[in-house]
DNA sequence: TCATATTGATTACTTTTTCTTATGAACATC
DNA sequence: GATGTTCATAAGAAAAAGTAATCAATATGA
């Protein structure tokens, strides 16, 4: 027999089930149909996948190596598919996005009305998480576009910068630091640092800074977001660094914080698009470049 | 409907012969049967694939594009299939391996008896062609292992070096050149350089020696083999750089030409493996690697 | 402990898909 | 204009994949 792609997908949906029944119905038939079907992709390979005792299913080794390869057929057939919609009409259907916390409130509500109103066929469906989680999701095809911080690794992505975006200084009104028009490496000697939680790719910019300029975190507290970050440097709790498109933009901000600039030499990250290589529309993603740089935010640089 | 793996093959294998009748023919299939799953494929696709007046069968653009797709998704495939074959039994089935003429002669020999009698169930399928042809081939799923120099670029492929290959000199017998011991850039000077034809790697290498020492290639002359190069010196007509590998162990050669070693910062091929980043056996070349330097042949510099 | 529920495999039968055979329409060639 | 191509189409046979019902083996809980 030859293996064909319902059994590929059948492997993958009991991969992820570790359930015959439950598998079936994800995949809308009977679970003996899935049987059948993952017993006739085991006799076409020659190996087993699963180890199935009376009670539970677990994937093999070589069912797991196997595992990696029919997920990268399935998506490789997805996104040929999606090519050809692409094809008959640019600019339609499901484009699925995924931004880091640190930079979503901040680019998505100025870009996204202009591309619904540029392309009103393009059903955008957007996904804040960290890096790491998206870099997962990226690769398993569940998300088409990621814009992030690129100053990290993505492995076996492609991807374009869309802009710089410097980090500045925020303190609390009237803190001493606050007289200075710019912030020297020596000034931060010492000072305690709020940064964000594990996992945001700011939190590891910031420790580097930190670590230049030898300065301290603050202990036993982490902010799951900016905006508490935000509100903890202006309760007096310390200072931070916060990416510049977060405050340029907001009159609030600069009036319960003070906002220093920092030295020439200004630590930055850079924001941009990354994609799998065999996506369908990198030409479009490079059309909406574009269009990101055109509503780029304030504090952007371009 | 639902794309199948069965449409992919249909797919290739018209786009290869362009003629329903005889697509249908390689697939073992009637013509009717074949131009059905073809329909259905473009209507899956939702673009046209061909397209046929009745007596022209040709690849769109699209159609074109879909097909490096489908390509991909079958080698994809093979190589999945190819991999549990090799749980099964490692070391066993076909393996294709394509070599450049002018390593082909001078490693196989020695190397494949030692591999056939390691491994008496592993099918060595020989196959001799110039770079270009190989890295087509190997994309095409037509081969599993390049053996070839790595001072190439190899788009998208794996590498890994095997040994160094300095070139020598050769000379006629009684040529000036042949009274010294070491060959110096200057020596070459406005020299007389017998080269391969075009699409040999090796011409590019030697053409860069003879740039760099500024001396001359022979006009209306490309030898099609090493053979023929050896025996254009041996005849006087002038003189050429030749691998290591070729010339150290051959006294018929060390008996009609002069041999001569280059200076120092000797121009020198690396010789390696070259594979698909998805092949099966990945594993399996990690240990050719040893068997090949363990039998690397005279020459060759580790 | 025994009734009950849940697991994946198996069987018999139905539906769906894919194939073959036979044929048709459009175009070249002689 | 007869003949031999081409690819498309239609009808029915063969193959594949599905469902429904059931089984055997294992857990769970009164």
């Amino acid at each position: 027999m030859n293996i064909s792609i319902r059994q590929l997908e059948y492997f993958l949906a009991l991969s992820q089930t570790l359930n015959f029944r439950e598998a079936a119905e994800s995949c809308f038939v009977t679970q003996p149909a899935l049987s059948k079907q993952i017993q006739l992709l085991e006799d076409s390979l020659g190996i087993p996948l699963f180890e199935r005792d009376k009670k539970h299913v677990l994937l093999t080794d070589k069912g797991q190596v196997m595992l990696n390869r029919a997920s990268n057929i399935l998506t490789a057939l997805s996104d040929m598919e999606r090519e050809a919609q692409s094809f008959k009409k640019p600019f339609s259907g499901k484009l699925r996005i995924g931004v880091i916390p640190t930079i979503a409130p901040y680019i998505l509500p100025t870009v996204v009305p202009h591309l619904s109103r540029l392309y009103p066929d393009l059903q955008l469906s957007l996904h804040e998480h960290r890096t790491d989680q998206l870099i997962h999701k990226m690769l398993h095809n569940q998300l088409d576009l990621l814009i992030l911080a690129l100053n990290v690794e993505l492995e076996g992505l492609c991807s374009t910068p869309l802009y710089d975006d410097p980090f500045l200084l925020a303190t609390p009104i009237g803190h001493p630091l606050s007289s200075k028009t710019v912030i020297h490496k020596k000034d931060l000697k010492n000072q305690e640092f709020l940064l964000l939680e594990d996992g945001h790719c700011m939190r590891d910019h910031a420790l580097e800074v930190c670590e230049f300029a030898q300065a301290k975190e603050v202990p036993d507290f982490r902010a799951s977001s900016l905006s508490t970050l935000i509100a903890m440097v202006a309760a007096g709790n310390g200072i931070t660094l916060l990416p510049s498109i977060a405050v340029s933009d907001d009159p609030h901000i600069k009036k319960s914080l003070e906002i220093l600039p920092l030295t020439k030499n200004t630590p930055t990250r850079t924001i941009g698009f990354a994609w799998r290589p065999t996506t369908h529309r990198s030409e479009e993603f490079h059309q909406l470049v574009k269009i990101f740089r055109d509503y780029a935010p304030p504090g952007a640089k371009l």
